[in-house]
DNA sequence: GTAACGCTTCGATCATGATCGAAATGTTCA
DNA sequence: TGAACATTTCGATCATGATCGAAGCGTTAC
């Protein structure tokens, strides 16, 4: 009987390695990177960093594109951020209680993008407080928005409609792993993120993928959806 | 900057073995199997098998029971079939066009289970009538049963009420990896796959999880869903 | 009790691949 | 063209873990 476990065994092997996987990690938020600053991130010289890469790239779980000498590497498509979710999910789950819980760092589980969507106590508040007020239902294997929440999107100027290409869906859960909880993904979730962005109620941190929650931004967050943060 | 990526690795060091992707894929039907199945899917010695075993059980992707004097291991959750059915449709975009793509064997592309529904060809056939006769919504990331679609499983005596444990979700997406297009999955899509197997529509072949459709079931998936197999 | 059977533990061997220093490649800018 | 810099390639070393034979453990059946 031939399965695809070869070729799934192949893919683990290319996470199992822990330079590569805080690669891919970094990398969860759809940015793009430079070798030397991943090379950071994984802790390796870039020359291992670059063995590494070279391996993502041939996989297919990284692109990359070349900016002057610099070479900018990022995810090949949202499937393999959609698989890291997944992984992270599992990997969060703590198989002895007994010993000490796996240390996330408290600005990560504070708040942080996932892909292009909010994650973090910040995304799962958001979701919980939309939940509450009747803007969305939200289960861990699927999501929808209502009628009262594509209007409070609507009246804080998000444009829901699809785009012309890709039929991405509007609303989607994503399990925090931080959290254990679903959050908001898919373009919903995305569009939400992309306001706070510009509306500078979070600030990405320069160093990975968590964010800074403003003034304003607490604020906003508060009133606007009434998560409680 | 602490974050998952260590236990990332960790978690996928134990998938990126031939032999635990095959056992981690056989037990993706959701039943359980002996120690000795297991060995000969995953093609090694009982002695290696049962290392393989305690290692994926020690971190809990398995769990274990014993049956007199032998041991039924089955998937812990059904978060770790998901992490699984994400990871394998990744695994099944094939990097390099040019080499000879991953071959499938043929009696799994064809029907087979996905920890517990429908997947393969006729998965997938089965999803595509349902969306095209109005029963279904489905998408890459969520799904929608239509009043029409709950209508016609209602007539087939599905009982789709939420048990009253465990809130999962009526309706999901999952990627078929041998298609690369969605199939059902949900509560709504293992309903489906148990009547097929009550009514002797499908029948589970002893090895794998692939399933041979009997001539009943020919008809009754083009007569009642109209999927074109 | 004892034999049969399924499974696990132990110990030794062996192969794979991660790592880094050194050197080469390639790109930009002056 | 040459200098500066980012990145990759090469080569050698080293650590991890997969494997199986042999032996031990536990359960069931007679």
């Amino acid at each position: 009987m031939q399965t695809i476990a070869p070729e799934l065994a192949e893919l683990a092997a290319l996470i199992a390695d822990p330079g590569r996987a805080g690669i891919l990690s970094r990398l969860m938020d759809g940015r793009a990177q430079t070798a030397s600053e991943l090379a950071l991130v994984a802790g390796v010289t870039p020359q291992t960093a670059s063995w590494h890469l070279s391996k993502l790239v041939e996989r297919a779980l990284l692109k990359v594109e070349r900016r002057g000498p610099r070479r900018l590497y990022r995810l090949a498509t949202p499937l393999v951020a959609q698989m890291l979710e997944g992984m992270m999910t599992v990997a969060a789950i703590d198989p002895h209680p007994a010993r000490p819980p796996p240390r996330i760092d408290a600005e990560m589980r504070r708040a942080r993008t996932c892909y292009d969507h909010l994650a973090g106590e910040l995304g799962v508040a958001v979701a919980d407080a939309m939940r509450e007020r009747g803007h969305l239902h939200l289960d861990q294997e699927a999501g929808e928005l209502t009628a009262s929440g594509r209007a409070l999107l609507g009246d804080l100027g998000i444009d829901l409609r699809a785009p012309a290409r890709g039929r991405r869906l509007l609303c989607r859960p994503c399990l925090d792993w931080s959290e254990r909880r679903p959050h908001l993904a898919g373009r919903a979730g995305a569009a939400v993120a992309d306001l706070a962005l510009q509306r500078d109620w979070i600030r990405r941190r320069p160093q990975g993928r968590s964010v800074e929650i403003t003034e304003a931004g607490l604020a906003a967050f508060r009133d606007l959806f009434g998560a409680r943060i």
